[in-house]
DNA sequence: CTAACCAATAATGTATACAAAGAATGGTGA
DNA sequence: TCACCATTCTTTGTATACATTATTGGTTAG
């Protein structure tokens, strides 16, 4: 593997895990120590960390890792919302039933796994995540992918701020249910419908958990 | 200007131009002794390209420019619709309508330009350019604008394989206004659906020059 | 004659040295 | 005491030298 990926993968997962929060310096020579890489590969990294929109430059501070607001949020599922309606249109046309089938079926058990805690919960998570890549997968359009795969970068990074609640990851997996079961059938219209009360929902609860923290805060 | 930049911006135009063709082999020292810059500058520009999709890695030969086959413009286009019947639809609910207003009396006379040669077909891409721009400008949203300008650089480079007859022109036109006048009305719905009309058209309109051409050349 | 292996070569990947540009700090003057 | 300027230092930007790897061509053995 190669230096420059190898450091790229490094900052990018500290960047989503909130290793490195918002606002911390990245200085190269500083980096590039830490991470055991020579500046040249290093400076790659931070390249498509930029691109990413991960981090930003400030003036001559260097890069520092980019903020991210509540409207930073709400500016996100404006993409995500035509984006994931397309990718579940094409989905529910493209997909194997089959594949998708199964998939829903561990949706459909996906309460116990909320309810068995902290480990239920990643189980949970692993389960969306692999309906992404199954979407992914039976889409094809490799332009499409690629938007949603930079668009799924900053979404791990605002998750860790609206932490959710069982309740809602329970009435999440129902309306991802409804997702996954117009795929299933072949129903382009219902899947993009689903996926748009599914978004806004969750962007809902989002806003909300972090109002309401926000507030706790000043309390 | 930094080497980097200027290094990305003329491969980039020399690309979407079609001075560098699909396939193009881009070897490091002999790109970095042609544009006049050394090995790292080029790199850093090279690595963006391959971030941008127009450049991929050849085993062993360095990097290419990437292919723009059939199957390439129905998978952008399949990104497209979604990207900008939600910029239309923002567009429409945020954008200044007076500034609208001016671009949509541009389009009710852009026949004339149409009509008038080489250089009034300059001048009516550059007002769709303006278009992107403000619609671009209306949005706000930094998430779907780059998304935006990613697809626009490839849209470009398509632009090129189907090169569009003064009569589409006219129609492409008529469509646009359309979707201007309802941004100009705040009608996000109808400024939504008369995006998905205009790029059906264009997207019809693409297979069907370069299928010709495609059976010309064979004949 | 074909296939496999080895060597040579040309490419990328990495490290480091150097240059340039900017900001922080200290000093001096009003 | 405050403001401004110069200097220094830290930072990024660039060039080049070195390492490494993969491919290609040639040679040899079967």
């Amino acid at each position: 593997m190669r230096a420059s990926d190898k450091a790229y993968q490094t900052l990018l997962d500290e960047i989503v895990e909130g290793a490195l929060p918002p606002g911390t310096v990245l200085a190269e020579v500083e980096q590039a120590a830490r991470l055991g890489v020579s500046r040249t590969p290093l400076r790659e990294a931070l390249g498509h960390l930029r691109k990413d929109g991960l981090v930003e430059p400030l003036a001559g501070r260097g890069l520092i890792v980019t903020a991210v607001s509540i409207d930073d949020i709400v500016e996100l599922y404006e993409l995500r919302q035509p984006l994931e309606q397309q990718a579940a249109r094409l989905a529910a046309q493209r997909g194997n039933p089959q594949l998708f089938a199964q998939l829903a079926a561990e949706f459909r058990d996906s309460d116990r796994l909320i309810s068995s805690g902290e480990e239920g919960i990643k189980a949970y998570y692993q389960l969306n995540e692999r309906l992404d890549r199954a979407i992914e997968d039976a889409i094809s359009s490799a332009y499409l992918v690629n938007a949603l795969k930079a668009l799924h970068l900053h979404l791990a990074r605002i998750r860790r701020l609206s932490r959710q609640n069982t309740d809602r990851l329970r009435a999440a997996a129902v309306e991802t249910l409804v997702i996954v079961e117009a795929i299933v059938n072949r129903d382009p219209d219902l899947a993009a419908s689903a996926t748009h009360v599914h978004l806004q929902q969750s962007l809902r609860n989002s806003l909300e958990t972090i109002r309401t923290r926000a507030v706790d805060r000043v309390a």
